[in-house]
Parts: C-alpha cells; sequence; structure tokens
DNA sequence: ATGAAAGCGCTAACAT
DNA sequence: ATGTTAGCGCTTTCAT
C-alpha cells in the first residue's frame, strides 16, 4: 500500500530508509554532489517506493527561489487576454514554474495590491501588463525582476509589438482601397500601445487623405456617447478602430443605424482578437503575434532570473495585416493595389 | 531613505531594532500571544518604521498554510472560462489567498501533471474543472482539499447548474414556438453536464415533438463533418446546441449554405458566453450564474480548508433562458406561449 | 507579559 | 564519495 494521502515522506525519513545521510539523499533527489553510481541509484529506487516528494516550501526557503512567477493583467475577460495568460501558463510549465495570475480590473490602486500581495507572498519574477504608462509599482518589487508587456516603461525589460507600424498598415490599407475620408476611435490615450497605433494612422492618413475625427473610447464595444454621435454625424467612408473589441462596436453600431459594413462604411480593428473571424462581417483587422510575445515574455523573465545583471533588452514583435470582410474597396477597380509607402508587410510568424 | 529594494527586514531584525524577543515580535505582527499595549504598539510601529513584511514561505512552512490556491481549467481560451477565473481570483484575492491556474489543455495526462505541480509546490486547496468524469487525479492530492466544477465526482465538494433544466428549458422554449422537428449538437458526452443538458432537451422533444436528429461535437464553433452533413440533410426547423460555442457554428454554417437564422431554421445555445450578444443574430441560450458559481466555488474550498471533515456539499445552481434574436416562432401568432411543463423559470441572480 | 529555544524540510558548505 | 551541521525566517511551547 503507498502513502498517496496524507504525512509526505521528509528527506530525512528517506535518507534513514536509504541508509545514508540527508546529504547524500538530497544529492541523489537533486542529481547534485558527488556521490557514487549504486548509491545514488540506491537512494533513488527508495525514494521511488517511498513516493518521496520533495518539500517545495522548504527548496524555495534555503534557495530564495519559489518557482513561481506572477502575471498582472489588466482584465481576463477582455477576449485578448486568455491566450495570453495562457500561453504564459503554458511556457511557463514546461520549465515547472507555476504562475499565479492577478488581474488589476483596470484600477491603479488594485494593480499596486495585487503586485504587493505577489511580491509578498513570494514569486521570483513578476510579467507585467500594466494598465497605464505610469510605473506604479516600482518601490513595491524589492528587487523582483519584472518583464513588462505593450508598455514602454524604463528601467524594465520590454516585450511589444510594433504599434505604430500596425497604425500604418490600417492607415495604408484603407487609402490605397481609395478610402480618404477616415475617422479614428482610438483605445484609451493613457496606454503608450494605443498612442501609438494612433499618432502613426493619424499621421498617415493626414498625409495620404483627410482626417475626418478621431476619438478617444474604452477598449470595450459598448461605446461613449460621444463616439456613437461623430459615429452618426460621420462623413468618413472607413474608420479604424484602436481594437478589435471598439471596432465590433462600431459595426454593431452602425449595423444599427442601418448602415451597411463594409458596403457604406468600412471598418478595421486591431489585436486579431478570437472573436474577430467569427463576426458578421469577419474583422479586418491588425495581427500581433500574442503567443509568440507571451513565450517571450516568460523567456525573457527567466533569463532575467537566472543573470540579474545583464543588459535589459527590449523585443519588439511585427504585426501584420489580416484581410477579412469588413473593409470594402471605393474605387470599382476588382484589383487590390495596396501602397505600402515603405511599409514591409510581413510577420515573425 | 525606505528599504524599498533588496533585503527584507527579518522577524530576528525587527526584534533586534525594537529591542524585544522575536515571540514578541511575532506576536506584535500576528495580534496573537499576550503582549503589553505599549510594547505592543512599540514593535507595530518600529515594524512600520522598517516596512517589515513577513516572509510568507517561512510562515507556510511553519504552519503548513501557504495561502495560495490552485484553479485548474480545461482552456482558458474557451470563453467559458476566462469570467469564471477571473471571479475566483478575485474572490480569493479578497481573502487574501492567490491562485495559481493550470490549464489542462484538454488532456487527462497534462491534467493530472498540473494536479501534481499544484499539490507538489504546496496549495491549500484545489478548484477543479475535469475534463471528463472521471476522477483522474485522486491519488496525487495527498489530502488536499478540491472543489470540483461542473462534473458529478464523488468524494469531492461539487458546484454546480441545474443542466437538465437548461435543456428541459431550451427544448421547451422551442416547442412553444410551434417547432416540432428538432435537432441536437451535444457537447462532449464524456462530461457529465453535457450529457445532463442533451438527455433532458431530447426527452423533452421526444414527448412533446420529434427529435429530427442528434449528433456529438466538440466546444468548439469549428464543426466535424458529421454535424454539417446532418445539418445539410437536417429537415429540423430549430437546433439546440450543447454549448454556444457550437451554437455560434451551427449558425456560421448555415448561414454560409444560404439558410436564413432564425427565418429558416432556429438556433439555441448553452452558456450565455460573453459573445452571444455579440452575435449576428444575437444568440439565444440558456443562462448559468457563472460568476456566482466562481465565488461559491472558493467559498465553498476556503471553509472546506477550515474544516476539513465537515459533510461534503453540492450546491446546484438555478439557469434561464435568455431570449435575443437565434429563435423563431413557427407559428403565426405574435404572442409567445410557452408551455413551461412543470419547469419554474427563475434564476438564482 | 516576555523570552529562550526547538524545530518545519531542505541545501550547501565544510569536514572526513 | 559520503556524512555532519548550520542555518533559511518563522511559530509556538515552555520557562520565567
Amino acid at each position: 500500500m503507498t502513502n498517496s494521502a496524507l504525512k509526505r515522506i521528509t528527506l530525512k525519513e528517506l535518507a534513514k530508509a536509504a541508509g545514508v545521510s540527508v546529504a547524500s539523499a538530497s544529492y541523489a533527489v537533486n542529481g547534485a554532489g558527488s556521490l557514487g553510481d549504486s548509491t545514488r541509484a540506491h537512494i533513488l529506487k527508495i525514494a521511488a517506493e517511498l513516493e518521496y516528494r520533495p518539500n517545495q516550501l522548504a527548496k524555495a526557503m534555503k534557495t530564495g527561489r519559489t518557482g513561481a512567477i506572477g502575471l498582472v493583467v489588466p482584465d481576463l475577460t477582455n477576449p485578448f487576454f486568455p491566450n495570453l495568460a495562457q500561453t504564459v501558463i503554458q511556457t511557463a510549465r514546461r520549465s515547472g514554474v507555476s504562475v499565479f495570475i492577478a488581474n488589476t480590473e483596470g484600477s491603479a490602486d488594485q494593480e499596486r495590491k495585487s503586485v504587493s500581495l505577489l511580491v509578498e507572498r513570494g514569486i521570483d519574477g513578476l510579467i507585467w501588463f500594466p494598465i497605464v504608462d505610469t510605473d506604479t509599482v516600482g518601490p513595491l518589487l524589492r528587487g523582483t525582476p519584472v518583464v513588462v508587456l505593450d508598455r514602454n516603461l524604463s528601467g524594465y525589460d520590454l516585450i511589444q509589438a510594433d504599434y505604430g507600424r500596425g497604425g500604418e498598415l490600417a492607415a495604408a490599407h484603407l487609402i490605397a482601397l481609395g478610402h480618404r475620408h477616415i475617422g479614428v476611435v482610438t483605445g484609451p490615450l493613457d496606454a503608450w500601445s494605443a498612442r501609438q497605433r494612433a499618432n502613426a494612422a493619424i499621421g498617415y492618413i493626414r498625409a495620404q487623405g483627410s482626417l475626418a475625427w478621431s476619438v478617444e473610447g474604452a477598449f470595450s464595444p459598448d461605446l461613449d456617447p460621444a463616439i456613437t454621435k461623430v459615429l452618426d454625424e460621420s462623413r468618413a467612408t472607413a474608420v479604424i478602430a484602436g481594437a478589435d473589441l471598439i471596432a465590433i462596436g462600431v459595426i454593431r453600431h452602425l449595423q444599427s443605424k442601418g448602415v451597411a459594413v463594409p458596403g457604406e462604411v468600412s471598418v478595421i480593428g486591431f489585436d486579431d482578437i478570437p472573436w474577430a473571424q467569427l463576426n458578421t462581417p469577419a474583422l479586418t483587422t491588425i495581427e500581433m503575434p500574442v503567443e509568440e510575445m507571451a513565450v517571450a515574455a516568460v523567456e525573457t523573465l527567466l533569463r532575467r532570473i537566472e543573470k540579474p545583471s545583464e543588459p535589459l533588452r527590449r523585443v519588439v514583435f511585427n504585426v501584420a495585416l489580416v484581410e477579412r470582410a469588413s473593409v470594402g474597396s471605393l474605387s470599382s477597380e476588382a484589383t487590390i493595389q495596396v501602397d505600402e509607402g515603405g511599409i514591409t508587410l510581413g510577420r515573425l510568424k
């Protein structure tokens, strides 16, 4: 009968059972130290029989490594994040590290509390997707390595997508299809990534066409009155949204007012969330390699934990246009000529 | 200057700084033991000045409580789960407990590995959403308290929705609207909850109308050939899907074949995932109170951790029909007469 | 009311 | 190659 429940065998007990010292037992279990082959084999055999499982807490206390990292994201309910979280979890687990998830619910206060809780609980590192561009948590970190996603905070390793290029790609696509009067609904502008997208898109539109209007929105399909108003009065033939969620909201609103998408107005999004292709019409959008970014975040963090004094790194991922059905051509030509304006289409994937 | 970074103050250091013993310091910090009011106040003051933060690992090693629980779900990428996870995280945090998330990617093997990792890492308890009806992890638990979501495993606390009633509700709604020929695409039938839904729906259909066909599907909008085939050859005027994700897949397929929903065929889903109302047409579905179930899971687990020997509990939540736009009436009557067949519509919310 | 001290289970010098 | 031992930071019993 095995001791499946209750009392776990300790290293000391294992050592006694094997007739060796705790040190030898530890060495055997961890593949460390110098041990005779037969001794090692013997200890391992007994360990297996006894179903020895090291107490990770004790181990952590000695080594200062918990084998756990934290992931702090704004909102798991936003369809952009589950993919990210899942990939982080999987990647981490491949290295035997577990991940604590905290969500900040969009509040800087929650963000601070979450980080504090995690740091005090003892994590080896943190992957942080901040809600704003301010370093709200620096003083709470107490030396915990951090990699920052999506934002541009100094003093941390950074994982980003080329948001600026994304904005240009979106604008260029519309311009190439004959659109000249373009409106943009940005994401919350206190986020660096949203500003990057918006500025690049607006810059391109101004250069090649004309900016119909520009409003700031939240990351939600529920549109502020300010947005619906501008939409209703709009003469724009196309709108760029700062996120797919917003784009979906825009399309819904347009449709509810009887304007056809993309028949009368084209809409392009950002992120390529899973819903994008299920939407009616399927959403044309700018995709970023979320999974790869998640993997990069974990790997960067793990490396940082190993080598705390290596120079900080900043990894920027390429973005790409995903053409689906929410954007139409204004010109009557059947052939689509995309003026890339010096932008290289492509992706790392 | 505060010691914001690096070396945390230890209890011993705090004790020395306050000129007391470690025991007194511990008592003061934890509000335990018996201590003079002034002594306590003094120690606390010094602790605040020094920004003392207890080492939770050491504490955990002594007390056997880590203040962390695990959440094991099949797939964060399935829109059903983020809400659940988020609510679990929030609820847990309110009690100061952090949550490790693991996803099983639909494999029993991963499930076992994830649970092992968590248990060995040291969690106080586990919230488990199994992928099948088998207890794949029992022997790995080593006494860790577990509450099981959505399935009907014995030996654990159970949190469920009234899936059977949900199936009846869906069928009754269709029947009441004049549908008689109804098809059903079930979820994976190795899941108890999917069977409950399917059996109840099919039973009701057989009693009040006729079952056109029934096929098993995966939790995905991508339909198996077996399903699309049956859909294409179907004479059913309505289909019940075992999950919203499936319902969306069915609608997409129907639309792609030029059949109007709900004009020619009505479709009803299950779960009321966030996207259900964003779908075109907005999805009529059976909702379950996910957030409340998540809260109940955490509370049940926390109580179980406190009192391991209390009798097991099983909490069943009510479900409700959410009428949107994917179901139409077959009769020409404008008034909808729902024959509830003894079922009480209502919800706990 | 306060303090001394024994560990929790483990790792890693440091012996031998 | 193997064993002895000193802690990691904390809680808690037992003295005082």
